[in-house]
DNA sequence: CATGAATGAGGATTCATTCAT
DNA sequence: GATGAATGAATCCTCATTCAT
């Protein structure tokens, strides 16, 4: 449960809402076969047989819960972005006390341990989300950073003058979300976590400097 | 011709190099089919018997020259990408002469220009190249961009203080490049092009200034 | 079941293992369809979706169990070799029993029977086995063979000479199998079904009788 | 020139007899290439353009001779048959002055000597000359063959009961060329070159020997 | 609810052959 | 005669989804 700020994504709905334990189970297990078929041969050579197979469940059952195979990657997209704001939500109390420049680094560290928890199966949803034409997972996360940052802002009105959030949260999550993704995904030669983290930081962090009320 | 910064990138060599001036014409042909074709109904859909016959040709021709229907792709994204760094190109000497947050909005300004040309094409390759797992192109324009920061510092040697150049570029090019193609795509509410643009220049340029020699 | 002597054939595992009855009944009808189509049109004409027609299913089906159109060529070869050897040894009891010569002889019309039966597909069979590039089938035969002229030995071991079952038993099998293949195939002119078998029994006898114990 | 005894192998004319000097190199190149491609690819994988590209002319010309792609197999297997031949016949005059067996064991051992001087090609047009329903070359060589043995019959008339060449010669022609063919192309354990000539050699002598007049 | 056999439209790709230059 | 670009019918195979059992 994240306690802050309520990540609002709209999954579809289940065909059918898995009422028993068990069905819950099976609803479990499709999408953590689905993470770690991705995550062996990437999305595109995912099939539903696979995933089916992989949990151990018929295609037929499959079908039963989900839609189609989208909505399957759909629900995974959601479970991953629910762990990282979830993590993100357990720093917010300590991110709130402190000042700009540590909160941007804070949340910059809290990605990427999650990052690199499963960089095979990131790098899959982070090249492929895109593709699906669905970006609804996008659109909650930025949601969630310009909720965070409205957070923030509320904590420290007095020291800030006014802001465009809404611009402001929509390039920086984004920003973050694929500089980060491009890193983890392309290792590029000359760049190393620890020069991203701190340049990204200042970059920030010199923004919201200026804005400071003198 | 680009004059100032050369574009580096190795399009696979074509099954069969073109020699007469009839296959050239082919090859354009297939290229631009490509690129209606993909425009018109996205990259998923487009088959490669779409493209021949939008090219006027017949699939066999198609695959004289292209090894896979995913080369066709890389070929479009090289046109593109050859385009877009000509019209920077084109800017370089204005930019040299200019300050820091007027070079950079400029940039910004052609990039604008370049993705209104043809939102849908535009948007329908940003959303597809991560999942052909090739991402030589973003290399090659990480490298033009990293090129072009390089020149910039060297005009200005004496302004500033030594940079991490790499990660810069590397930053600002994949913020930049992911940032303007989510907003292009999406349409975000709340956010104007406008401010997008005087936000982006005013977060970069302040670290620019902020590395002024005293 | 063939009694006597075991036919080791390994066929590569279908795809997928048919369990139920029902898909038992299917994969039997694509062999069977494939049986039929290779004898109308010949292998090279056919094709998956004339299999799959002509066994009352989709193609679909077809590739649920065969990995590829050659798999089902292995899978109509196996059968037919197994019915042919499952026929000869129907007979050994009575080889045992006899001398070589009517040994021999039994063999080659079990042989001319059982080709006689489909000259075309046995035709067609014969002039496509080796362009497949697998001749496991023809090791199987002659593994077979080799086996049978063992426990003729066996059972007659005190009348011969020891023998190079090994050379000989490849040259017997090689030799009748391609001579009956290309009899039956080409129909040549000036040689009868009744002189072949007279020669080819003489041939063979000959040899055992100069190996006999004086 | 095959001094004893013409091979008589009706190669389908070519399109267009090859009259000047280099339009028969053209032709003759056309030919080696194809042998050089069957040997290293195999002769379903032989495309018309990758033999023209290896015989340094274009497809085009490949057409100006060759009726279509199987002209070009008929040829090739024409040619060799015609070298085999050929070195058969230069011992010819040794045969007929030799004995049965004596002269059958020179006959496998010229075979041997071909055939292990291009083993890939050999085994390629072995494996692939009844695939293409044409089998005019065997005709031809069983026709080589007889003449053969009616010569050396002729030769020795007085020593030998009349024999049943047609049915013999058939026979032996296919018996050798298979056995020989799948000995080269499979390497069976067990069997050795020796044993195999020296076995074969045995089995048809005996019953030559049988057939003197006593 | 679960199963897994069956479906079949659809797409990528090949290659022998032609013919304008 | 030579060239090689162009042709396009033809074929194999995939995989999301359905539905009888």
């Amino acid at each position: 449960m994240r306690i802050f700020i309520r990540f609002q994504f709209a999954l579809p709905p289940l065909k059918k809402t898995p009422t028993q334990e068990r069905s819950r189970q099976t609803v479990e297990a499709l999408i953590e076969a689905t993470a770690r078929t991705v995550a062996e041969y990437g999305w595109a050579q995912t099939t539903t047989n696979h995933i089916a197979e992989c949990a151990g469940v018929s295609v037929g059952s499959l079908y039963q819960y989900f839609e189609n195979r989208e909505q399957l990657f759909a629900a995974l997209i959601e479970r991953e972005i629910s762990v990282i704001t979830q993590r993100l939500d357990e720093q917010i109390p300590f991110m709130l006390k402190a000042d700009a420049a540590t909160a941007i680094r804070m949340s910059l560290e809290v990605a990427f341990i999650y990052f690199e928890s499963n960089e095979k199966l990131f790098t899959e949803l982070a090249n492929n989300w895109q593709a699906t034409g669905r970006s609804d997972f996008v659109d909650a996360f930025e949601g969630y950073m310009l909720d965070a940052m409205r957070m923030f802002m509320a904590q420290n009105y007095a020291a800030y003058e006014p802001l465009d959030l809404n611009t402001l949260s929509f390039i920086m999550s984004n920003a973050t979300m694929f500089v980060l993704s491009r890193f983890v995904s392309r290792k590029p030669k000359g760049v190393t976590k620890e020069a991203l983290i701190a340049h990204v930081t200042e970059l920030y962090s010199l923004y919201f400097k200026s804005k400071e009320r003198k």
